[in-house]
DNA sequence: TTTTTAAGTAACTCGATGGTTACTTGTGCA
DNA sequence: TGCACAAGTAACCATCGAGTTACTTAAAAA
């Protein structure tokens, strides 16, 4: 058969690489959209559109399955952070953006708060790492006076997170609260200006930046 | 027999009322722990110590039973919101240690932001009025000078949310990025501390607090 | 070409779970 | 006193869902 020369990387025949990966990507919808105990490995095989059982040929099982999404969704995610201003004018927005378009990353980590609360975080130490990288880049803009110094740096990332993070892991409120749904793209950018003008409390207040100033 | 006279008060023999009140603090307790989904009606059974049966004598179904506890914890929550001071550096500190306290209420919260996000809100008249009421008590103190009138109420009412319930509602980010777990009680004075710091956030500015002021 | 191994499929198992059936027992009221 | 109805129990059922068995088929190595 002439077929059967050099296919594997189009659409026909055999493919792992391409199952592998149908695989992922459907698992992470799914497990985005129902949490890991609400997630159907039946329903993840019907959206990759393969046999069930190829999944536990690639992945071992559910939770193995599970794990392997969280890794490559961090993995991109941590990618997305490295290049950043410290000027929490710009920093808000972004990363508020950032949640609006990645609403899967946002109820990942919904899930995980509310089912594997007690158990330890999965690829933790990475996650550590990054954190301390993160807290590393809101210490940079302290020294240079465009955060104040005053406030402890852990304080700054953990609200920076609530402000930019809340609205879309509690879409609910937010649309009780705006009146308008939180993909409402008005509502997007109303609150890209208001997180902009509301930046204006990381920055030093006059006496201190003064302080700041002369310390150098 | 003597112990049949009136005894229905008691702990012995048959009692709808403490049934019912059984029942429904179980079941608070599961869906705030597992969800609706997740939630099992054999779980809610035995810790009420009840016979399943019984549940669906009293509330029908799961469901049913779902939306009775909901609707009793809101109107638990919107009796503490009533009564509060309109200075930021005040509320924002009350709102995070009442997250604190009541984690069933966070989590509850969560589990309808992930769960329920299509289907219209359970007690959703309920809910709009009591928002309405809240973003009531931020324009008394813009038009006091207490919050910047620059500020849409809106926004402020989101901003303010986020800041006090993020860190229970993610615990495994605050434990990440704070390196000790939400329920430490060191933990949550600090952050009392930042939340009453960080309110001046909501203040008018300088220039603007002026012209507030004339404006009377 | 043959053999070996990985990719793929259909049908099954078995425990869990929401809800029900069919029953017994205590209590307030005529 | 007895009767009607609510409170209460145990065993059951149908369905669903993670994981498996037992098989076929493509493709790369020998």
């Amino acid at each position: 058969m002439v077929k059967s020369a050099r296919l594997n990387d189009g659409t026909t025949g055999r493919n792992p690489e391409r199952t592998r990966e149908r695989i992922l990507s459907a698992a992470l919808k799914e497990f985005a959209a129902n949490g890991f105990a609400g997630a159907r490995v039946d329903a993840i095989a019907r959206r990759a559109a393969i046999n069930k059982r190829m999944l536990y040929h690639y992945f071992g099982n559910k939770e193995r399955l599970f794990r392997e999404v969280l890794r490559r969704k961090i993995a991109e995610r941590q990618a997305s952070a490295e290049s950043l201003s410290g000027d929490p004018a710009e920093s808000l927005p972004f990363w508020f953006k950032l949640s609006c378009k990645d609403t899967d990353w946002v109820r990942l980590l919904e899930w995980e708060a509310l089912q594997e609360a007690d158990k330890r975080l999965i690829d933790e130490r990475n996650r550590r790492a990054a954190t301390a990288r993160g807290l590393e880049r809101i210490r940079q803009p302290q020294a240079r006076g465009q955060i104040s110094a005053e406030l402890d740096p852990r304080h700054v990332m953990l609200a920076m997170r609530s402000l930019t993070m809340f609205p879309m892991a509690f879409p609910q409120l937010t649309k009780l609260i705006m009146g308008r749904p939180v993909f409402d793209s008005h509502f997007q950018k109303k609150h890209v200006e208001f997180l902009r003008k509301f930046a204006v409390a990381f920055r030093p207040t006059g006496n201190h930046r003064i302080k700041n100033r002369s310390a150098n």
